[in-house]
DNA sequence: TCTGGGGTCCTAGGACCC
DNA sequence: TCTGGGGTCCTAGGACCC
């Protein structure tokens, strides 16, 4: 440092086989705040002011809470048995979790974002990362006019979060939902900003610093952003692995990870649900797996995806330890690669069987949780041709119908026998707003 | 008696994310 | 009584091959 400062080219490092350096391109990340229940507030007027949570499926957890929830002390993904007593005092409204609407509003929150900048990445329902290269000056005025139109066309307040690094930028983000003083938009590529701000940031508070990795950094006596910037490369792939140490460089300034504005190829996907009921007998959980297999099958086709894998899977109540225990897994390739319903779920169920351990006494395991995870997907156009394809043209016009039929009347209008009516197993979603958004006779009504 | 080494592929499991 | 679901990436270790 000093009067006679020199240029000189940026300091590069390497990471595995990759060299990273310095960048001052900036990225916004814009998050939106309490999503589930931002989504709620739309169209439900009485839940404004008051705390409100959202419920994961089976109304089991807390997967979002209000503002004033949080300030209650409700805490992420708590069982929702344990604060019943707290609700009740407090007159914290519950709602299930409702994806159709949440899916529905997030698509136009995306609408409005990608008239703000040509370079967008999807990050999730509820967050994105946004090029802002090439605003200059600007660019903190452009993020807050893009987060007013969203306010404006969407009704869904955000935060945004600007820095080089995609790491930083959620960072950023964090720092502009928890300090007022940045109106909702913190903007870290100014060095001296920045080094305040994660001076003022606990390690888990980091975007890839888990429980796990928080404990062994505390253990070492690494507690803020700052201090784990300054953790030397090598020391944090010890600790950690490449992983940890791409998180040091991202923390410094070099972007170790890609701005992906196409979405890859996916890898897997999985349909697995806790049962409402648990299942003891196998009839019903063949009808359970059934159903996810079902749905898994629609879900590839909806895509164009083939899959090459499949794994069934089932287990009792892991939080339960003093009932008697038992899981299953089993994979299986799906030769040709297929995504059709009855081939996924004929090959499901014959898995399933295979660990059944029933018990004819009726006291068997009672089976909490079952799914299906498909793996190996390709997309239907490059299926590898087969010497001897086999021959069902009738199972092709029928999933055809199977599909129409169940996009047009609704899901579930059609099922396969297997799947039952009784649907014991099913889901429980006892608080579940309408599907204001989706379904026409779900629409609200105006009352004048 | 003394029984290689290096590469690749696959899978299971851990950690993390929203 | 009651504890989500759907993803990604990485590593270790076994199987297999030459």
């Amino acid at each position: 440092m000093g009067s006679c400062r020199r240029r000189r080219a940026p300091p590069a490092h390497r990471i595995g086989a990759v060299l990273v350096e310095q960048s001052d391109r900036p990225i916004a990340l814009i998050d939106c705040n309490n999503f589930y229940v931002s989504c709620e507030r739309l169209f439900d007027m009485s839940l404004r002011g008051i705390p409100v949570i959202v419920l994961s499926n089976n109304d089991g957890a807390v997967v979002a809470r209000s503002d004033e929830s949080k300030a209650l002390g409700i805490r992420m993904a708590e069982p929702v048995f344990k604060i019943r007593d707290l609700m009740k005092r407090h007159g914290v409204k519950a709602m299930s979790s409702n994806y159709a609407l949440y899916g529905d509003v997030s698509r136009r929150v995306s609408e409005v974002l990608h008239s703000y900048s040509p370079r967008l990445e999807t990050y999730s329902i509820d967050e994105s990362f946004v090029d802002l290269s090439g605003f200059g000056d600007r660019m903190e005025t452009h993020a807050a006019q893009m987060r007013d139109a969203v306010r404006t066309e969407t009704g869904i307040p955000t935060c945004v979060g600007i820095a080089p690094t995609k790491t930083l930028a959620k960072l950023a983000n964090y720092a502009a939902k928890k300090n007022p003083l940045f109106s909702g938009v913190c903007n870290l590529m100014d060095q001296d900003v920045r080094d305040y701000v994660m001076r003022r940031i606990p390690i888990g508070e980091i975007w890839g610093v888990g429980s796990a990795t928080e404990a062994k950094l505390k253990a070492q006596g690494i507690d803020s952003a700052a201090e784990l910037r300054d953790l030397p490369l090598a020391l944090g792939r010890k600790i950690g692995t490449v992983v940890l140490e791409r998180l040091v460089a991202e923390l410094r300034g070099l972007p170790c990870i890609d701005f992906e504005d196409v979405p890859p190829q996916r890898k897997g996907m999985a349909v697995t649900r806790s049962a409402g009921t648990p299942m003891t007998s196998f009839d019903t959980l063949a009808q359970a797996i059934s159903a996810h297999a079902t749905r898994a099958a629609e879900k590839l086709r909806q895509h164009g995806l083939v899959a090459g894998t499949m794994t069934v899977f089932y287990h009792t109540n892991p939080h339960k330890p003093d009932r008697p225990r038992h899981s299953f897994s089993r994979s299986i390739r799906l030769r040709p690669m297929s995504n059709h319903t009855f081939d996924l779920v004929d090959a499901a169920v014959a898995a399933a069987r295979k660990g059944w351990k029933g018990d004819p006494s009726g006291n068997g395991y009672g089976y909490t949780k079952a799914g299906i995870i498909l793996d190996d997907l390709l997309s239907e156009a490059d299926r590898p041709a087969m010497l001897f394809p086999p021959d069902r043209p009738r199972d092709a016009r029928l999933t055809d119908a199977l599909d129409a039929i169940n996009d047009r009347f609704g899901k579930k209008t059609m099922v396969l026998a297997r799947e039952g009516v009784s649907r014991t197993w099913a889901t429980k979603a006892d608080h579940r707003s309408p599907r204001y958004t989706t379904r026409i006779s779900e629409l609200p009504t105006l009352k004048v």
